[in-house]
DNA sequence: CCTTTTATGGTGGTCTGACCACCATTGACC
DNA sequence: GGTCAATGGTGGTCAGACCACCATAAAAGG
């Protein structure tokens, strides 16, 4: 007869959001201990720990043992993880999220060359020089990466972004490796990009399945 | 010194994932007991309920209090919730999110005319002569929200349709209702769909944000 | 005075045992 | 044969205990 016919566990993620909007964290910050939470909430420390672990491994918080627990910036990698490692079992699986990763390149792309501004094409020229002058391999692994990831960026779509990179993670726990490109390809592409020659920008892009 | 840093829970999740493989455990089976777990893999019963809570709110599990837990078909319901209720705060989010659901039905929409069946048409047909038919609003609204998805999964590409879903739970967590064709609307969407006309079907299925 | 070392309190990590609410099955009773 | 109560298994929750780890403060050393 009372309104909580929800499992505490789950009542409790939703005070902790009350709290994250009451106390205007943001991600980096701490939230109170367990124990506080226990004693706030009025509930047991397990239920606590449920609630908490649940966030966790969605990748909304992060727990330092001996420290505390802290917002996590939004990225969905542990739940990529998780996803991956359940969902991928068939070939047709791999096979659509090859396809999906393509398609949403592609869409990234269109947007950036409408979108892209005299200051990121300077951005990513600085980006070249260093990966022209780089001489060691881990470096240049880094930049190039950093390279990719700022293309697709300019699309202005954070949400967008975020699903290449979370397709980019499964297709990572499929492949067990990224697909990077060439230093030469960099300076290919973002000639293109300046042209707005979409289709090539796209063409290079999709190798980095 | 030993191989597990691993927190227990995060092991305890990847044991149940392979008595899933090894049992061939389907959609809707029951998983062992919590106690069970707790003595089969030599843990605490509170660890095992931390690595099902987690589960749970991924949706990948269900439990039902005095009969057991059960693996759930792969839908992100719960998923989105959480996520959208902690990441969507700005504005520019819901922009983003907006944009991005509508280029993903152009996506699934361009994938769709490519690979539409006779079958598909005919199954659609019928769908739609029910829908003439029904005469209660209640009915009508999930014959053609069963229409829209049956547009969407035309994509052939699994991967996509769930993206769609997720994208429009994720709307439906702002606008608090979805938006739905006329029935009028349907039967133009078929005819464009059968004369290959992707820009019609795009511009109907867009209006269903 | 400054640096190093040590002690301490707080934090998450885990386990155990207990009790409750709920469900399905069984078996006694009518 | 049908009804209903007892029983055992299940998830839901709590309390307490102990450990490992970290940051800080206090004490020791230079």
């Amino acid at each position: 007869m009372s309104g909580t016919s929800e499992k505490v566990y789950v009542e409790i993620i939703k005070k902790i959001k009350t709290i994250i909007e009451e106390d205007d964290l943001q991600a980096g910050d701490k939230l109170p201990s367990e124990r506080e939470l226990t004693d706030r909430l009025h509930v047991g420390r397990s239920s606590v720990r449920e609630a908490l672990r649940s966030l966790e491994l969605l990748g909304l918080i992060e727990t330092r043992r001996g420290e505390g627990t802290f917002i996590k910036p939004a990225t969905g990698h542990r739940l990529v993880e998780v996803l991956a490692s359940f969902i991928l079992h068939d070939q047709k699986a791999r096979q659509d999220l090859l396809e999906t990763k393509s398609i949403i390149i592609r869409d990234c792309i269109e947007l950036a060359v409408q979108r892209v501004r005299p200051e990121d094409i300077e951005y990513l020229n600085g980006l070249i020089r260093e990966i022209e002058r780089t001489k060691h391999e881990s470096d240049l692994q880094q930049l190039i990466l950093r390279f990719q990831e700022s293309v697709i960026k300019l699309c202005n779509n954070h949400l967008l972004y975020r699903l290449w990179v979370e397709l980019s993670d499964y297709g990572l726990s499929v492949h067990q490796h990224s697909f990077l490109l060439h230093s030469g390809e960099c300076s290919q592409l973002l000639e293109h990009l300046k042209n707005g020659d979409s289709k090539n920008v796209i063409q290079l892009m999709s190798q980095t399945m």
